[in-house]
DNA sequence: CGCCATCCATTGAAATTCTCAATGGATGGC
DNA sequence: GCCATCCATTGAGAATTTCAATGGATGGCG
């Protein structure tokens, strides 16, 4: 970040009303200002660029690439600025939602996000469901959730809005000796969950032998398994951490797909609040992603 | 527009920075400036807005829910501030763009976008070709083209990016007298045309007798064949004017389903040219869209 | 061919805005 | 209870921004 991008909104605005109205003058008009304060701002906008916004032709004037790039920059902004105007004029949003996610996401990812968007709206009431994934589209088809974040294939594809993706890993502690002739321990959730069925697939597909060594259905128990080193389990790779460390092929472990999470958000018109909070779990999760990339 | 939005980007990322680095004084070192100025530019944001963007508490403080909803919008903002910054720095775009399109969907929509497209990226050389969805489609399959703009099904799916949709409507000319009982004329493209298909095939599902009493495969012979009166076409909304006018289920005509323009991208790495090209025109759409409807 | 209307650029002064340095008030740790 | 830290406020000075007036250039029109 060595220079600032040193951008206006005002001059930006001026732009964007020469073009509209095909002139200095006009723009000057429309906005209030005089002409010479429309062309001064233009002449700023130019000095600070470094870089001509108007190609000068006599009486006329005609947009640079620069200009033309730069116009359609200012569009966006404006556009962006005046939701976040209309945003803060509304009233308070209000409320209830009903939000399904399977519970390693939420506790890694969610919180964060859940917190600035109760700040954000305090009179919206949360209402956060953990489950398997199965479990959470069965009561997604009955009508129990406005929202519901779900693991799903890699390739994607439906009518969900994909959200997060990423590698999933074998991980197992320090302390666990692995011999890649014996049968594998492995620590996974109970039956319905979708990276249990991974596993096992994985390992019959590549014809591993294994064993169940311990099942519990939070993320805290299986990972306070695989810390006393009872077995192998199967992760999200940004969730390896505290002891943990990632094993693959050099222990016979076959690869893995990668693991997604979708967000489905019930049929029909859904409640302003859901439907801020759906906004929100997209924009936040993709920043969150662009900025640990 | 009575109150534009008086936002300043520095205040903005003055927010930001306070967020980023919990506290007025650390923001102000990073910024550059005293810590005075900071309370002050955050004071100047809060007599703007009309509320309080901070909610102090003694030596520490939290944002307030409108704080927390401008925080949002300030970091796209920023973002946006910074591509535009790092656009407008980098090297002119150059290579070679080929685009297939409808022409229809192309002489009415598409002029505007490419010369602005052309006039931000002189040095690229757009090959624009005008097509036949089924040829289109063909050639795209052969790896003629980058970019592909083709009629669609408006459920969509696929890999597609939607880029319009509007109603389908029959249309005719004044003069044309049109008896519910006759065999309808139709003016229609040549075979492999999705809309003839749409046509026959709604004709078709409803029972009612049609002929085909004029075929050109551009859109001005088909404009110039209804406005002579020598039978009915099937349109766009958009694109019905100069002496069309509308006609329907009053003279026995089915309904029809909406039409989809989507845009794919070839396989593969694109070359940044026509990958420029592609976000150029979904944002372009969009805003039209937006602007018009 | 020349006059006029229109349009953008420039100039210098006035007003507004912004920043800074210093100081004050409040809070939490030790 | 003292000290360190943090944000708020104040008044002066500096920088920026706007305006009114003027200048230069172009194209239309008789």
């Amino acid at each position: 970040m060595p220079t600032p991008p040193p951008f206006d909104l005002d001059l930006l605005r001026t732009l964007v009303t020469i073009v509209d109205c095909g002139g200095f003058t006009r723009a000057a008009e429309r906005l209030g200002r005089t002409q010479s304060t429309i062309s001064l701002q233009i002449k700023r906008l130019e000095d600070g660029l470094g870089n001509r916004v108007f190609e000068r032709e006599g009486r006329g004037f005609a947009l640079t690439p620069h200009g033309e790039i730069l116009l359609a920059y200012s569009r966006r902004m404006l556009l962006m600025a005046d939701e976040a105007c209309a945003r803060l004029m509304e009233p308070d949003v209000d409320g209830r939602v009903r939000l399904g996610t399977p519970e390693d996401f939420a506790s890694v990812h969610l919180p964060d996000v859940l917190w600035r968007f109760s700040r954000a709206h305090p009179r919206v009431a949360l209402e956060v469901n953990c489950d398997f994934t199965v479990n959470l589209l069965d009561g997604f088809s009955k009508g129990e959730y406005d929202l519901v974040l779900c693991k799903r294939e890699p390739q994607g594809g439906g009518s969900g809005i994909k959200v997060w993706r990423e590698p999933l890993v074998w991980a197992a502690s320090e302390r666990l000796v692995l011999d890649p002739l014996e049968p594998i321990s492995l620590v996974l959730a109970p039956y319905p969950d979708i990276y249990r069925k991974r596993a096992i697939d994985a390992l019959d597909g590549c014809g591993r032998p294994w064993r169940i060594a311990y099942t519990s259905p939070s993320v805290a128990g299986i990972q306070a398994a695989v810390r006393a080193g009872l077995g192998t389990t199967i992760l999200p790779k940004e969730m390896v951490g505290g002891g943990f460390h990632i094993v693959g092929a050099e222990f016979g472990l076959p690869d893995l797909a990668d693991t997604e999470i979708a967000l489905y958000r019930a049929p029909g018109p859904l409640p302003k609040a859901a439907e801020r909070l759906a906004e929100h779990i997209v924009r936040s999760l993709e920043s969150e992603r662009a900025g640990g990339g």
